[in-house]
DNA sequence: ATTTTTAGGTTCGATATTCAAACCATGTGT
DNA sequence: ACACATGGTTTGAATATCGAACCTAAAAAT
């Protein structure tokens, strides 16, 4: 692991709950020699990533990073696409509708829309992290995003959400198996109690998925005839986000998804 | 200047006109080592900051900056406060306002809001450098912001845009004096024929200004009247900016800004 | 008022990383 | 088949990075 490696993963120790850090603290949470945080910091600072609170000290994260979040959002509109058609989907089906993209060995939320409950507005939530053992938008990541995934996700200790949360990593595995042969992933109440629901990746070129759309009802509306009518609404919607990010669905999961069509 | 630097530094390259760049044209842009970028490059990559496209090979700006960027804005809403302040600004006046922001070394476009020209749209543009000799905005920077800044800003040569653009780094300097004492930057045609304006920096700590406002108009709309009119608006408006911030204007600007008020 | 603790920041020799030049692989146009 | 360009990799020599210990300031504790 080089050093530019070590010093932007600082980046990611900021959360919504910790904003900004100071050095000792930051030296703790990354477990690196304070002198060195101390020159990763100052340095990421120096190129607008981090800015430091004049009287606290603390950093935070940059104006360096609205930037360049502007300037890829010009060039490769990712967000705007996904969120289109995230909208397009929820208002269709009226139900919590909902993206992920995969980062690194991370899935974050990228944004989702709740018809059902009486908002029309999206909610980007690209802050959050989202465990992949537990989620329908996870487990289609692991299934069909890079292989290497799976041996990085599937490792305990695995955090339980609720009563139906899967955490031996054996059952996951051949769940992922089971998810990758139907073409959709599923989840029951593994996250929160009355809420199932249905996942599929998209993909910005033709090997591995880069992200997920996931639909989520409550339980009482999750049932056979509506998984069907959710998992079709899904692959269509996939597809659509697929080929606007100028990628392409992997032949043998499109194979699935027309037979199951 | 360290790796991390050199690094962030090929994030740099990426522009509007060139939102993907590959492995050679990065060098050549750089004038670093192939195998360096090439290094640097892919330790990017694997952290999200940039992609590579599987086809073309080029790298293009990742997702991870979207992640970032929205925790960053969550968190501290610094592009939310000054557009809001830039759209009411540019309500009360019919004219067009425009914000900006120091990063590093580089000052960059927030957003502008023209309601002069019909649009209730804001356009963020944050990817736009602008030039600090050429533009009121900049040469608030030079005045109000760190005194660095203009040792590295007015370095020959600069660019000529118009013939008013003043490309003299001593007939600069002098004005950057005659700003300072004013307590706001006044620019005409130095960028574009026919248009003038005028910018106040706002201040994220007590320090130096980390940012400008600026009200630009056809010159036939700028006269001494009117001028004073825009830099009493731009001196409320910053005060607010900086208030809404966390900052606090220096004292010995606010004395001018009190006294010619 | 003195000591202790905690935080931010700095120094310098040992050492791990980077550099530059050459090489390989692949693809494209002639 | 050929030259040419691009992406990517390897090498020992050169250089920048690492991290234990140290310094300073300010806030708690005695």
């Amino acid at each position: 692991m080089g050093t530019i490696t070590k010093a932007l993963n600082l980046l990611n120790h900021f959360t919504e709950l910790t904003p900004s850090i100071g050095l000792v603290e930051m030296t703790r949470l990354s477990g690196q020699d304070k002198a060195t945080v101390h020159r990763y910091l100052t340095e990421l600072e120096r190129n607008g990533f981090l800015e430091q609170d004049s009287k606290t000290r603390k950093y935070r994260l940059g104006s360096a990073l609205l930037r360049l979040s502007f300037l890829r959002e010009k060039s490769f509109p990712t967000s705007r696409i996904i969120a289109n058609r995230v909208n397009g989907l929820s208002e269709e089906l009226g139900e919590l509708v909902h993206a992920s993209l995969l980062q690194g060995n991370r899935l974050s939320s990228l944004c989702y829309r709740d018809a059902g409950s009486g908002g029309t507005r999206v909610y980007f939530d690209l802050a959050d992290m989202i465990p992949f053992h537990a989620t329908a938008s996870g487990m289609a990541m692991l299934a069909f995003g890079d292989k290497a995934l799976v041996k990085n996700a599937l490792v305990k200790p695995l955090a339980r959400f609720t009563e139906n949360t899967i955490t031996d990593p054996k059952l996951l595995l051949a769940r992922v198996e089971t998810i990758r042969s139907a073409g959709f992933a599923f989840s029951d109440q593994a996250v929160e109690v009355d809420v199932s629901s249905v996942a599929v990746p998209f993909y910005q070129d033709e090997n591995q998925a880069t992200g997920a759309i996931a639909i989520a009802v409550p339980v009482t509306r999750m049932n056979a005839a509506s998984k069907t009518g959710f998992v079709h609404a899904l692959w269509r919607t996939s597809e659509a986000i697929t080929k606007e990010l100028g990628g392409s669905v992997p032949t043998e999961v499109k194979k699935i998804w027309r037979d199951e069509g």
